[in-house]
RNA sequence: UCCUGAGUAGCUCAGCCGGUUAGAGCAUCUGACUGUUAAUCAGAGGGUCGCUGGUUCGAGCCCAGCCUCAGGAGCCA
């Protein structure tokens, strides 16, 4: 340790106190011209400028000033004697921390493509963009803890390992102990699951809410933010094996208050990115112009990244559902010129994502929330409508769609009655049996109560203008792919 | 999992109708320059053309299988 504590380069950018002595330490992000050093140390997407001497420093030492290696400078703050930027620190002491391998080290001063840097994912924060995505993303992170907070709701830790495979979210991860090449068999030949760690088969989270409800049927307000997991073999710019999600779960709620409850979440946490990270947000609505350049007229944004998400703030989202939904896609342009892949015609069909990114992107322009799909493609848990004049059976489902994204929020109004929620689970051959446990809170004090799921990296994604979804959370993992 | 496309230097890419010694820019190294902004200028080094097999006098290029990546679809958050 040196004896002058270090000054952030963040607060550094800032100052207006100049020819005060500082230490900063950071990342050589280029050296240019033997004499000024662009130092990178995480606090800001900006670096601060440093200018060596070179006539009096060794060239030993101005030889490992290298792209990616560690310094510690020492010097005087002062106005910057060139264009370009406000400070710059006159180097009166260099330490070459840590060393780093021109030759070897992979990134360059250019732009990489995602792709490369996705390879090199342990390396990638220290790129701009990187920087910029994983600030927003902690931004977003504590914004959805501060806005829980700041209205009682109980932050609860739902089992990341469960013994129910009954959840009917996608298909699950095994999370065994037993030994793969020697499974103890029962006298049926079946594997004896009684011989693993818990006794039982045992599988990684799907979903918090089942485990929610219990608790929001307790305490009123809770929500769930941890990492969930599906084994689906799913290869898409949206869809992650392991990913983040956030899982409001409200006693006394009905479907309006629900949806009431998401889009006030989904716009304060907007608003706190742009209130937090306007220098990355700045940046990556650069990153995202400079990316659409490269496509053509009609396929950019109309709107660039940040006017995107503060157009956001100041419309209400649109809510229809899903009956009127389909008589929109039915007398659409796309659907009567055949344009669509799968043609809308008649109710009762789920809608495919074309037909999602129409009513967003093209017929409404906002988000929208869709709600009271037919029972048949929804879950067993949601709360059914009564049957109407035409014989439809729906639930108090909810969807929220984002232009670019898709489906972000995927809630419901729960069946709260013990008959019905009964008869559901039987008719979708649900083991009635096994959850029982869940089903005590509806045999003792059951209340109306509702929740949703919302996708973290999904939220990170829209906000931060990313389009692929591993590249807004730091390791990826996907279908043959685990690296890290 | 399905459909489409891609895989050539560290990175981004070009490579004609199958033809003999596979190229460029950036990066790296060497030198020059020294208030630069992805610094500039000059020179040099750098290749298992994804893998396996096949067709051919001859394959980076054609054929088959496989692997990986990307985009779209499905599943969903």
């Amino acid at each position: 340790m040196s004896l002058m504590k270090r000054t952030k380069i963040k607060d550094l950018l800032n100052t207006t106190e100049f020819g005060q002595q500082v230490t900063v330490k950071g990342w050589v992000r280029t050296f240019r011209n033997n004499q000024f050093i662009a130092i990178n140390d995480g606090s800001s997407i900006n670096n601060i400028q440093a200018v060596v001497d070179f006539t009096t420093t060794e060239e030993s030492v101005l030889k490992r000033i290298t792209t990616g290696s560690a310094v510690s400078v020492t010097g005087q703050v002062i106005e910057s004697l060139g264009k370009g930027q406000r400070v710059e620190i006159k180097v009166e002491q260099l330490e070459i921390i840590g060393d780093c391998d021109a030759e070897k080290y992979p990134l360059q001063p250019k732009k990489h493509s995602l792709e490369f840097l996705r390879e090199i994912a342990h390396l990638r924060f220290r790129t701009n963009t990187f920087n910029a995505v994983f600030k927003v993303r902690n931004a977003l992170a504590y914004a959805i803890h501060k806005f829980f907070n700041e209205r009682g709701f109980v932050y609860m830790h739902t089992p990341v390992i469960t013994g129910s495979d009954a959840e009917g979210a996608g298909e699950m991860f095994r999370v065994t102990t037993l030994d793969l090449d020697n499974l103890p068999r029962t006298e049926d030949g079946s594997i004896n699951y009684k011989e693993d760690f818990f006794g039982k088969s045992t599988n990684l989270t799907v979903s918090g809410q089942l485990e929610g409800e219990l608790a929001a049927l307790a305490f009123g307000e809770i929500y769930t933010f941890g990492p969930t997991f599906r084994a689906e073999n799913s290869n898409t710019t949206r869809h992650l094996a392991e990913f983040w999600m956030i899982e409001p779960e409200m006693a006394f709620y009905e479907l309006d208050d629900n949806m009431d409850l998401a889009e006030e979440l989904l716009k304060y946490v907007i608003r706190y990115a742009l209130d937090n990270c306007s220098d990355e947000l700045e940046f990556l609505k650069g990153r995202l112009q400079e990316e659409e350049k490269q496509k053509p007229q009609n396929e950019r944004s109309e709107l660039d990244l940040i006017t995107k998400l503060n157009f956001c703030l100041e419309n209400d989202f649109e809510r229809i559902t899903y009956t009127e939904a389909i008589q929109i896609l039915k007398n659409s342009k796309p659907n009567q010129k055949k344009q669509f892949k799968y043609l809308i015609e008649d109710w009762g069909a789920d809608l495919q994502s074309e037909h999602e990114r129409y009513l967003v992107e093209k017929h409404f322009k906002k988000p929208v929330i869709l709600t009271d799909y037919p029972a048949e493609i929804k879950a067993f848990y949601m709360k059914q409508n009564s049957t109407d004049e035409q014989g439809r059976n729906t639930v108090r489902a909810m969807d929220i769609l984002f232009p670019g994204i898709g489906e972000i929020v995927g809630g419901s109004q729960r069946e709260e009655s013990l008959e019905k929620l009964e008869r559901r689970m039987k008719e979708m051959h649900i083991p009635v049996e096994e959850m029982n446990w869940f089903l005590d809170t509806r045999r003792f004090g059951s209340v109306p109560h509702s929740g949703f799921g919302l996708g973290f990296e999904r939220l990170v994604l829209f906000v931060t203008g990313m389009t692929n979804i591993r590249d807004v959370i730091p390791f990826p993992r996907t279908p043959k792919n685990a690296e890290f």
